[in-house]
DNA sequence: CGATCAGTTGAGAATGGTCAAATTCGGTGG
DNA sequence: CCACCGAATTTGACCATTCTCAACTGATCG
């Protein structure tokens, strides 16, 4: 029994028990180790038979084209994220998703995932735990676009992220590095680069938080998050529910 | 062996081909029939212990409320929808969501899908696919508030809409009946209700959709769906994938 | 016949977008 | 070490989409 197991199986375990079985089943997604360099597009939104993968090292994002060009980023995927499990379930993907950083991750192949849960049935419903958490939070995304302000919207993507990589063991409670641009924070923001960088310099005046040079510091992480109405419960899971 | 299955079993056996015991669990789940007034609330946000539904009449929303009152329509459920799937997968549930008309539906609990996981597990895999579906069309939805403007905004809702409908037979290419108030699409559309009644002029008076008296007619469904750059492809699925 | 709720319309304000031009910063080659 | 390049960031001025507030209409219901 491999007791390196990765974030994933530590990710899955909080909802069922998993079995012998089940992890050795989850073993083999691993076994094909690739890396991607930074802005490589890993998934393409209408392709066909297409891979997921686990990310293990870096930075990705899954997002839409629109006919006009504008894109709109739906999620950032941080390591231990499962990313493109759509784009297996579906014949053709509805998303893309590309290296924001250079990327190492494990290729999953519709047949592993779909001969694996016929091998180890609870992990299909593991798998099926992992998408909703995904999907609250997409959910929660939704709600930002829908009903928050620039500047809220700003804080609460902040806090949401530094939540998330904090439940991985990157960064703590005064920030993260993070290499994402402006541009990106305005694709998943639905905002214009340029409002992007008055709202932070906004943000940095009134004291809450920096994001400059690749590092974000939450100075006033109680006053940011009481600006940003943030509650992470959709995050947050405690012990397995299925035994 | 029912012949009378609803559309849930046929949505998941587009997916998965379902054995007779798959068949006989599944509907188990009809078992608690329930019907609700209109604007009763069904599921409710930090509530526990929550039961989902598999609705057979009627039409509901779900959504979720931020601190200052406002709150923001995640998606309506249209007779087969599966819904409060995530209400039992998490402890508490993170959305609420209420009967928008009066509804027929078949009450699940949190027990009667857990246990048929491990009874049928190739439900949780259909299960998994039906969410991912779902999961799809809130992606869509966080691309319209994102990205578009209040006008392909409200155009691409109402082909959705109509796209989700016909799929289950209910309307058809020339339009359909429609239970929603302009302040639902508000919330839906993550604007303010005045500036709905002026969008859905506007497109009323361009000779593209009306909505009135409870019905959408699309006049110009093709210039509809050009302007709202509209592709219904993560709605469709073709054959089962699963065999 | 009030009362209430959905829909409609106008006027003015605000949030956020667009365009254009600096400025900074991290390389990279000399 | 320095000059230079391209990408990312920053700022200003002006514009447009959408919001807010407020009033009015019309239908429905007890």
């Amino acid at each position: 029994m491999l007791m390196t197991q990765g974030p994933l199986t530590r990710k899955l375990s909080a909802f069922v028990a998993l079995s012998g079985d089940d992890l050795e089943t989850l073993a083999r997604f691993h076994r094909r180790r690739r890396s991607f360099q930074a802005g490589h597009q890993m998934i393409h939104e209408g392709g066909k038979n297409q891979s997921a993968f686990i990310l293990a090292e870096g930075w990705a994002c899954s997002y839409k084209l629109l006919p006009d060009g504008e894109r709109q980023i739906v999620d950032f995927q941080i390591p231990g994220d499962f990313l493109g499990l759509r784009s297996i379930l579906f014949r053709t993907s509805d998303h893309s998703i590309e290296a924001v950083t250079r990327i190492e991750a494990s290729e999953v192949l519709a047949s592993d995932i779909l001969d694996g849960f016929s091998r180890a049935p609870r992990l299909a419903s593991a798998v099926l735990w992992a998408a909703s958490r995904d999907e609250a939070m997409v959910v929660e995304h939704l709600v930002n676009l829908g009903r928050r302000s620039a500047e809220t919207r700003m804080a609460h993507f902040l806090l949401e992220l530094g939540a998330r990589l904090k439940l991985v063991g990157i960064g703590g409670l005064s920030g993260f590095d993070c290499p994402l641009t402006q541009y990106h924070l305005a694709d998943a923001l639905g905002l214009s680069a340029v409002h992007v960088n008055r709202v932070l310099r906004h943000l940095r005046e009134e004291g809450l938080v920096t994001f400059q040079k690749g590092r974000v510091s939450f100075d006033n992480l109680a006053g940011l998050t009481e600006l940003a109405g943030f509650d992470p419960d959709y995050l947050d899971q405690d012990g397995p529910l299925l035994r």
